[in-house]
DNA sequence: CGGGATCCATGTCGATACTG
DNA sequence: CAGTATCGACATGGATCCCG
C-alpha cells in the first residue's frame, strides 16, 4: 500500500484514514448515539457517559467538518440544535458494530463481567 | 453500557476495549502482515513501511502480552525469531478488513487517488 | 467553550549481545 | 566487520482533561 496525503496529513493505509473519521475516544460513541436519528445536544451529552462539554463540542465540530454529521439549529423560543448522521457516517455503523462484537468477544475471553 | 476495568484501566465500551488490542498506528499493519502465517522479525520490518525497530518491538511485546501473537525463537547460528497470530487475533482480521473497506470508501468520496 | 496542564503514543538516536 | 534481534533515554506532539 502506497502512502498518500490528505489535507496535509500523511497516511500509510486506508485503515488509518478511516480511523481519522471514526477513531479517538469519543467519535464512535457519538455516532452510535445518533444511530436512531437526530438528537439534540443536551440529550447527546446525557446519553454518552463521562464525556465533557469540551470534548463533545470539539468532536462534533470535527465530525461536521468531515461530513459525518450535520448540525441543524431551529429558530425557536428556547433555541434548539440537533445533530444527525450523514450517509457516509451511517455506513460506518456496521464497522462499529463489528468492532463492538469483537470487543465483546475479547471481554468474554478475558472473563470480564459487567 | 456500564463501565468496567481490566488490569487497572477503565473502559467505557467494548469498542474501546477492542481498540486496546488492535488500535494505535501499528497493531493492525502488524496483524495484517502476519495474516498468511509466521513471519520473522526482519521480514516483518521490511514489509511494514515506515515502522522503526522501536515501534515494531514495542508493539510486538504488547501484542504478545495480550495474547494476540506468539513469539518463537530458534537456536540457530544467526538468531531467528518469528511471530504468528493467535486464534483471537485471527478473528480480528475480518474487522480489520471492514475498516479497510470503509477507509477505501471514504477515500473514494474524498477523491483521493494513489 | 477557552486556556493551560498533562498524559500518552510515537519517534530519534544510539547501543547491546552474539557469531561467522 | 556484518547481520540479526532488541532495548533504553529522551524529545515531541497531539489528545484529553480540569477549571472557570
Amino acid at each position: 500500500m502506497k502512502d498518500f496525503r490528505h489535507q496535509n496529513r500523511l497516511y500509510y493505509s486506508p485503515v488509518e484514514f478511516a480511523m481519522n473519521y471514526i477513531g479517538g475516544t469519543w467519535k464512535m460513541p457519538i455516532l452510535v448515539a445518533l444511530r436512531e436519528g437526530p438528537v439534540r445536544y443536551g440529550d447527546l451529552k446525557k446519553s454518552i457517559s463521562h464525556i465533557t462539554d469540551k470534548m463533545l463540542i470539539t468532536q462534533l465540530r470535527d465530525l461536521e467538518e468531515k461530513n459525518m454529521v450535520t448540525r441543524k439549529a431551529y429558530a425557536e423560543k428556547p433555541p434548539r440544535v440537533d445533530y444527525a448522521l450523514t450517509e457516509r457516517a451511517k455506513q460506518a455503523l456496521s464497522v462499529i458494530d463489528a468492532l463492538h462484537a469483537y470487543g465483546a468477544f475479547l471481554m468474554k475471553e478475558e472473563e470480564i463481567t459487567l
